[in-house]
DNA sequence: GTCTATGAATAAAC
DNA sequence: GTTTATTCATAGAC
C-alpha cells in the first residue's frame, strides 16, 4: 500500500522509520480499537518505540493492569503462584522469628538471666541441667588434657628409642669430645654430662615435642576425678 | 473496505461477529508484527475473544512477561517495589536463619553438647559461664524461698494479732466450753488444748496460709550459703 | 475456507 | 502535516 510495496524488514533510514512508525502506530491503534468494538473483544496493546517511548491501548472500561492480570491468570496460576510464594515466605519468616525468640529465651535461661517467669520447680530443673552441662564440659576438658599428655608420652618414647640406637661407641666418642671441650673451656665435666642425662632439656628434643608455645599447659582440673571415674592415671 | 463500509459498533450477528473477529484478528496480528519489524518497536498484544479465548503477539525475542515487566517498570516502580520487597524478605530470612543456627549452636554449648570445635581455654570459659549461671539460678531460688517464708511469717503474725484481740474473758469462756465438750466426749483435755497452742494445725489457719497444696515446700538448698552471702537467716 | 469489489492504510513526495 | 498513487485488508457472497 502506498506508492510502492515495501519489504517487511527493519527500515534503516531513521527518518523513514520514524514516519512509518508514527503512521502505522496510529493505524494499529485504530484497528485494535475497531476489533475490540466490533467483535466485543478485550484487548491490551503495549508498544515501545525504538527510543523506549510507550504507547498503549486497552479496551474500555478495563485498565491495562486488569488485562495483564487476566492474561497472567489465563496463563496458569502464575500470579497466584507469586502470591502463594509470598505467603509461604511470610509464614516461614514468622516461624523463624518465633524460633529465634524461643532460642534467645532459652539462651537467656542458660545464662541465668531473667528468671522472673520460672517457678521454683523449674529453677531446680534448670540448675540440674546446668550442673549436667558443667559435668560434660569438664569431661571434655579432661579428654583434651588426656590427649595432650598421651601425645607427649608417645613422642617421649619415640625420642628415647632414637636415643638408644646410638651405639655405645658413638656415646663414648661423644662423651670424650664433650669432656675435652669442657676441659679446654675450664668448665666442670658434670655440667656437660647433664645435657645427655636429661634429653628433654636439649633444644632439639624440645622442638620435636612441640610443647604448646602459645599457651602453657593448664593444670589438671580438681573436679576431674569426680566427673570422669572411668579415666585412669596412666 | 470490503463490499461495503461498516459502522464501528458491536456486530450483533454472532456468525458475522465471529467471522469478522477471525479476519481482523489475523490482520491485526500481521500489522502488529509489521510495525514491530519495520520500526524496531517492542510490542505486546493481548486479545481476549468474547468467549474468553486468548490470542497474543509479542516482539521476538521478548516474552510477554518481559514486555509486561517493562510496561510496569515504565509505569512507575510497581514491579521494582514488589521485587525489592521480595529481595528484602529473602535477605531477612537468611539473616534469621543464620541467627537461628547461631542460637542453636549456643544452646548446644550451654547444654554441653558437641564441644568438638572448642579449645581448652574456651571450655574453661564455658565452664565459668555455666558456674556463673548456676549461681544466679540458686540466687533466684533463694529469693523465691525467702519470699515464701516472708509471706508465711507475715500471715502468722496477722493471725497471732487476731488471736490476741480476743479478751481474756472470751479466752476463758472458750476454754471452759472446750473443756466441757472434751469431758462430755471422754477425751483428755490436753488434746483439745493443742488445737489452740499450735494454730498452724487448725484447718482454717492452714487454708488462710494457702501453703502450696500441689507441691510441698522444698528444703533450703545446701549451696545457698555459698551462692548468696548477703542473705541472712531471718 | 475462497473470491472479489471496495474502502482503508500508507509509502513516497511535497 | 497533506497529497496522492498504490497496495492491503476485508465485508459480503459463495
Amino acid at each position: 500500500m502506498g506508492r510502492g510495496k515495501i519489504e517487511i524488514k527493519r527500515i534503516e533510514n531513521t527518518t523513514n522509520r520514524q514516519v512509518t512508525f508514527s503512521k502505522r502506530r496510529g493505524g494499529l491503534l485504530k484497528k485494535t480499537h475497531e476489533l475490540s468494538v466490533l467483535c466485543d473483544a478485550q484487548i491490551g496493546l503495549i508498544i515501545f518505540s525504538s527510543n523506549g517511548k510507550l504507547f498503549q491501548y486497552c479496551t474500555h472500561p478495563l485498565s491495562m493492569e486488569q488485562i495483564i492480570e487476566k492474561y497472567e491468570r489465563s496463563k496458569g496460576i502464575y500470579v497466584n503462584g507469586r502470591d502463594q510464594q509470598r505467603e509461604q515466605l511470610f509464614h516461614e519468616m514468622s516461624v523463624l522469628r518465633h524460633e529465634t525468640s524461643r532460642l534467645e529465651f532459652g539462651i537467656q535461661r542458660y545464662l541465668g538471666e531473667d528468671m522472673r517467669g520460672l517457678k521454683y520447680e523449674e529453677l531446680v530443673q534448670l540448675e540440674h541441667d546446668l550442673e549436667n552441662s558443667i559435668a560434660k564440659v569438664r569431661n571434655r576438658q579432661n579428654e583434651l588434657l588426656q590427649q595432650q599428655t598421651d601425645n607427649l608420652r608417645r613422642k617421649e618414647r619415640i625420642l628415647e628409642d632414637q636415643n638408644s640406637t646410638l651405639t655405645n661407641l658413638e656415646h663414648r666418642a661423644m662423651w670424650e669430645f664433650q669432656k675435652a671441650a669442657a676441659v679446654e673451656a675450664h668448665k666442670p665435666v658434670g655440667v656437660v654430662m647433664d645435657q645427655f642425662s636429661f634429653f628433654e632439656q636439649q633444644p632439639s628434643a624440645s622442638s620435636i615435642l612441640q610443647l604448646s608455645a602459645s599457651a602453657p599447659l593448664p593444670p589438671f582440673h580438681p573436679y576431674l576425678q569426680l566427673a570422669l571415674p572411668n579415666i585412669q592415671d596412666p
